[in-house]
Order: C-alpha cells, then sequence, then structure tokens
DNA sequence: ATTGAAAGAGTCTCAGT
DNA sequence: ACTGAGACTCTTTCAAT
C-alpha cells in the first residue's frame, strides 16, 4: 500500500483483462499483450504491493443458488447522527449485502439479496423495522438486471 | 448448466471460502475443510460444468485507481414501454456499471461510477439527458460506502 | 465419492541484457 | 525494465478404495 505510482497502459490492460477473467496464465495474458509472462508477473506483483490488485474473488450465479431476489430500499433517518449506529445493526443482517451513505431524498440506501418474497418480507418488516433511529423506507425490487459490470479502466479494450 | 443439482455442505463452504479468496490452493483449502485436494478439485469442476462457477475475477481497489465517485440514479421513463430501447442507450455509456428494471418509484434504477464530479455531471447531464424516452432522473451521491460484501451462502462460516 | 501419487501446467526467482 | 530458463508449486488425471 500507500506511495505514489504511476500505471501505464500495460498496467491498465493487464487489469482491464483480469477484471474478467484472473485465471488466465501469465504467459497466455503476456502473448495477448506482447509481452513476456515473466513482464506480466512483475506488474501483478507490483499492483498488489501497492493495494491496488487486492486478490481474486469467485464469480458465482447467485441465481442459480437460489438467491433470485435483489431489491434496493432507501432509508429515511429520525437524526442524520444515527448514522453510525444503524449502519452497525444493518450490517448484522446477512442479506443486506451493501451500504452507502447518500446525498439527496434518502440518509441511506442499502442492497438486499434474497432467496424468495418471504425472506424479503422478514427482512423488510421485521429485522428493518426493529432498528431503533429509522424513520421509514422506499423498497424497489429488481424485475431484471440488464447488466452489472465493471467500469472500465482503459479506453481502447483489446 | 442445466440438470438439478444437490449441493452440499462441503460445496457451499468452497464457494464461501473462493467468494472471498479464490486463490487459495485446492490443497490448503482441503485441508481447511477436512478433505483432500483431489476432492476440492472435483467439487469444483462439478459446480463449473453446472454454471454455478463461472470463473474468478480481479478484486480491484477502484478508488486507488482515481475512482472515487458511486452514484445511484432512479429514472422516470415517458413509457415503461420504452424500456428496452432506453437500456440499450444505457449500456453504450461506460461510467454506468449497472442497470436493473425495478418496481416502486422509478422504472430503473443505475449505478454510475466516475473519476470526479466534471465526469458525473457530464454522465447525468449530457449523456442522459441525450436518451429519449427519460422523463427525469433523481441522483444519490454516496459519500460513503460502510459495506459492499457477498451474501452468506453457509450459516455456519468456518 | 474420496484419496494419493504421477504427469503436466503455471508461478516465481534470478542472472543476463 | 524486460526476457528466458530453472526451481518450485499447483492443477489435473487416474487407478485404487
Amino acid at each position: 500500500m500507500g506511495a505514489k505510482l504511476n500505471l501505464d497502459k500495460l498496467d491498465l490492460q493487464i487489469i482491464s483483462e483480469m477484471m474478467e477473467d484472473a485465471q488466465i496464465s501469465y504467459a497466455d495474458l503476456g502473448k495477448k499483450l506482447f509481452v513476456s509472462g515473466g513482464t506480466i508477473h512483475v506488474r501483478i506483483k507490483k499492483l498488489q504491493e501497492h493495494g491496488i490488485v487486492k486478490g481474486t474473488k469467485l464469480n458465482v450465479d447467485l441465481k442459480a443458488l437460489g438467491y433470485d431476489i435483489t431489491a434496493f430500499v432507501g432509508i429515511f433517518l429520525e437524526k442524520s447522527s444515527l448514522y453510525d449506529t444503524v449502519a452497525k445493526d444493518l450490517r448484522k443482517i446477512p442479506e443486506i449485502v451493501r451500504l452507502n451513505y447518500t446525498t439527496g431524498n434518502y440518509s441511506m440506501f442499502i442492497e438486499v439479496v434474497c432467496k424468495d418474497i418471504n425472506q424479503l418480507r422478514f427482512v423488510l418488516h421485521d429485522a428493518l423495522q426493529k432498528i431503533k433511529g429509522i424513520e421509514r423506507t422506499e423498497t424497489f425490487i429488481s424485475l431484471d438486471e440488464s447488466f452489472n459490470r465493471k467500469v472500465e479502466v482503459v479506453q481502447d479494450v483489446a
């Protein structure tokens, strides 16, 4: 971590490729980007040392595992000073996978992933309502996810 | 892909572990879960063949790359039948990383990732306004992301 | 289905450029 | 800073259980 770091085009190309497929071998990725596998290795090591690359994660089809339902919930707080304590309580609910403190209409914004409508109802009506400091909530259930991708880190993609 | 598949506790434990760190070796993961590396290999192969595991992705610190700003935008459509054509246009904007069709207040809901406020302003005022069929939008800029995690696939985590 | 061992492939290090 | 080769580790296959 830390220190200033200049990333060149090769670094960004490596990140871009591996954001989609982290299993590609250094040799193959080197071929694709016209450098040796050793160079890929050195660059990735540098990116890891600087905390830009933090590891790899398994890409799991949550729908296939039965997690069919995604909902977004805007939360109004009684007082915005309650953010920290409410955040702590929200973190304890495993179905809540993301929490953001936001400008605009809502004080905070969460994403909920569930296996069925009953589980979602439980989270929204039982779990959330038990938390002190939440004034009210507005729920948006996702009927379809058109896309969910990573931001482009290089302009001219391979 | 396809076919019915029963996942046992070991399958879910493997998924759970590798969702956080996909680089762990089969031997090490086997030790952790009290089976051989060969068994881990067979299970992962099965999960891949059934489309539950779709590969691995690089875990990149986007903030370190300069992508500091995340915003959520609720979109009101003139007619909900315009969803498909608007979705197609939204997909062309690289800063828009996610699009969901939702119930509730908004017709659709997007997530935008940018390097600075100017880039966000460009997306919101120029890019979005050019798209036919959008009536109006409501923006929520994330001031802080308290957490962003995966759903729990096993109750008793290691 | 799980195991352990052998074969094959990939990573990592390092001396040379 | 990049390369290629050698040492090492991991994946993959397979015969045995």
